[in-house]
DNA sequence: ATAAAATGCGGCC
DNA sequence: TGGCCGCCCTTTTA
């Protein structure tokens, strides 16, 4: 086809430049004039309007004299301009380690008008982050016996917590996609299961570093979730964005698919669903999962087969997480893409049949019920703020409270989810990544909030100068005081740092344990993507005690990637 | 070193 | 309502 050429007259184009002459600028205003003037005659560009100052001189028209009466003149920028509002006069990004918001918008932190995330109130939220809600108790008398029965004796004193603070080992380039869920074996204590963005399921004996299998042909996108069979502590079900559920034998690897939604392939992404969350109920021996549509499909874990029809549960697409209730098995929550965690009961199931729906502000990434009595609830929303819900028999009209922390959601990362601490017996401590980082000595890193959720107090942020990708996976121990965390590729187990370790203090690798050890310059710019560093590695203190252990992790990376 | 890509969702029409 | 555009602290690979 013919080049179209532009046939109604010009506009004058006027130049807009900085007047205070910085030193970075001028290089690039000289090269803009010369080719200003080169290029004069060209006619047929399009683009002239919507030129911006960062655009190259090349699309710049001038038109020529003849065609400038009769239009508005367009401007066209070359002062420096904020990349994210396009405003000239300030700059938003990295200075140093610190990153600079644009102020033409609402906090990033906190999405509040008039202020930044640097003078965010809620940027530390060890006083602050807590919005207050009201606190009614609405309950009928029935309610009340059925507290009774379910509600266990919380202590009135809340229990010292344990925060595990120090990369005891790593195993670095572990998956070959982003590490999307996580999961602890029920019984044996050192065995942690991964999924990755591709669909593997890695299984990692942490207790000696060294041994991990990985199931490469289970699923062939986004592993979402894995539960293990409760009757069965070998047998393990995951949901994936391919839309199956695969049962796999961890010791032969050996795996089934008792659903596939997507049975004649990819015809489209209208028509392709996708699974992610997941539960069991163990009462019924049932694994209920949701699709990328908004529906509930169920499977019979004896027969491994379909049981009952799809139930519409969410209306606006995804449905991101499904949990049980540890204690009534049959009552379990839900959470979705249309901004609402909604509580159901199994036994009288079908669309619109919610006891409670709990309504937020955007995407609600996870929803889970206290892990001991079942009568909490806490969520994790892309609008930046944990939800908490004091109890399933209170008022259950707005959260108990609300907790600013940065988990906005980047669509390159896993989302975000806050997970309760399953040893907990007050059930108040959860932990999440965090998105925005903090200026650690010169390097930015984000750190892993464990976080009160019941005052909303900020008890330890978790980071090591080694890891500088955001971590958004995390999953504490059910019976260790251990935390695991999935980090981009890899994977990390944290343990508590012994007494011997807090005295001597020789490790150069600090962690931030809020309250409890000062902030310290380790490594500098230590990047887990450093070439030396590519093969894994374990905390200081391990690696001196352990020279052989670590040559065979080498090795076993090496040959694996 | 720099650029592109992989991608989910909100907002806008 | 649906389709399309655009995107603020990514991470990796070319």
């Amino acid at each position: 086809m013919a080049p179209v050429t532009r046939r109604t007259s010009f506009p004058k184009v006027l130049i807009e430049r900085d007047s205070d002459s910085e030193q970075s600028s001028s290089e690039e205003e000289e090269i803009l004039e010369e080719e200003e003037e080169e290029e004069e005659e060209e006619e047929e560009e399009e683009e002239v309007g919507v030129s911006t100052a960062n655009e190259k001189a090349e699309k710049l028209d001038l038109g020529s004299d003849a065609n400038r009466k009769g239009k508005a003149p367009i401007t066209i920028s070359l002062k420096k301009v904020c990349k994210v509002c396009k405003k000239p006069g300030h700059e938003a990004g990295f200075k140093g380690a610190t990153y600079v918001d644009c102020p033409m918008k609402p906090c990033f932190l906190c999405k509040m008008p008039g202020h930044t995330t640097l003078t965010c109130p809620h940027r530390v939220s060890t006083e602050h982050g807590v919005v207050p809600a009201p606190r009614r108790k609405t309950c009928k008398p029935l309610d009340y016996v059925f507290e009774r029965q379910l509600r266990p004796s919380l202590p009135s004193i809340k229990p010292k917590y344990v925060i595990p603070d120090q990369v005891n080992c790593a195993v670095i380039r572990y998956h070959s996609r982003r590490v999307t869920c996580l999961e602890f074996h029920p019984t044996k204590n050192n065995i942690l299961l991964s999924g990755d963005k591709k669909g593997q399921l890695g299984v990692w004996d942490f207790g000696k570093v060294y041994e991990k299998v990985v199931y490469g042909n289970i699923h062939s996108c986004l592993v979402n979730n894995m539960r293990f069979n409760p009757t069965n502590d070998c047998m393990v079900y995951s949901a994936s964005s391919d839309g199956t559920i695969s049962c796999t034998d961890l010791e032969t690897g050996i795996s089934s698919s008792p659903m596939n939604l997507n049975p004649d392939g990819w015809q489209g992404p209208n028509t392709w669903k996708m699974l992610n969350g997941m539960d069991i109920n163990s009462e019924k021996g049932l694994v209920l999962v949701a699709d990328s549509f908004g529906f509930l499909h169920m499977v019979d874990m004896r027969s491994n087969n379909r049981s009952g029809d799809a139930i519409l549960i969410h209306k606006k697409g995804k449905v991101v997480g499904i949990h049980c209730n540890p204690i009534q098995p049959d009552i379990f929550l839900t959470c979705g893409n249309d901004h609402f965690a909604r509580i159901w009961d199994l036994r009288q199931i079908k669309a619109g049949s919610s006891l409670y729906d709990l309504k937020h502000k955007r995407v609600v990434n996870s929803a889970y019920f206290s892990p001991i009595s079942g009568t909490k609830i806490l969520t994790t929303s892309q609008d930046n703020r944990l939800r908490v819900w004091d109890s399933i028999f209170g008022n259950m009209d707005s959260p108990s409270r609300e907790i600013v922390h940065s988990h906005d959601f980047n669509r390159h990362l896993t989302p975000f989810k806050a997970e309760w601490d399953p040893k907990d017996p007050s059930e108040s401590l959860a932990v999440v990544g965090r998105y925005i980082s903090e200026n650690y000595n010169g390097a930015a890193l984000h750190p892993i909030d464990f976080i009160d959720t019941s005052t909303g107090q900020l008890v330890a942020e978790v980071m090591d100068p080694n890891i500088t990708t955001i971590s958004p996976v995390n999953k504490l121990h059910p019976r260790d005081d251990i935390l695991a965390t999935g980090s981009s590729r890899s994977l990390f187990i944290w343990k508590p740092k012994e007494k011997s370790e807090l005295v001597e203090e020789k490790d150069e690798r600090k962690i931030v344990v809020c309250g409890k050890a000062e902030k310290k310059r380790g490594k500098k710019n230590g990047n887990i993507s450093d070439e030396s560093d590519d093969e894994g590695f374990m905390s200081k203190s391990k690696k001196s005690k352990t020279k052989k252990t670590e040559s065979k992790l080498s090795r076993f990376t090496k040959d694996n990637c």
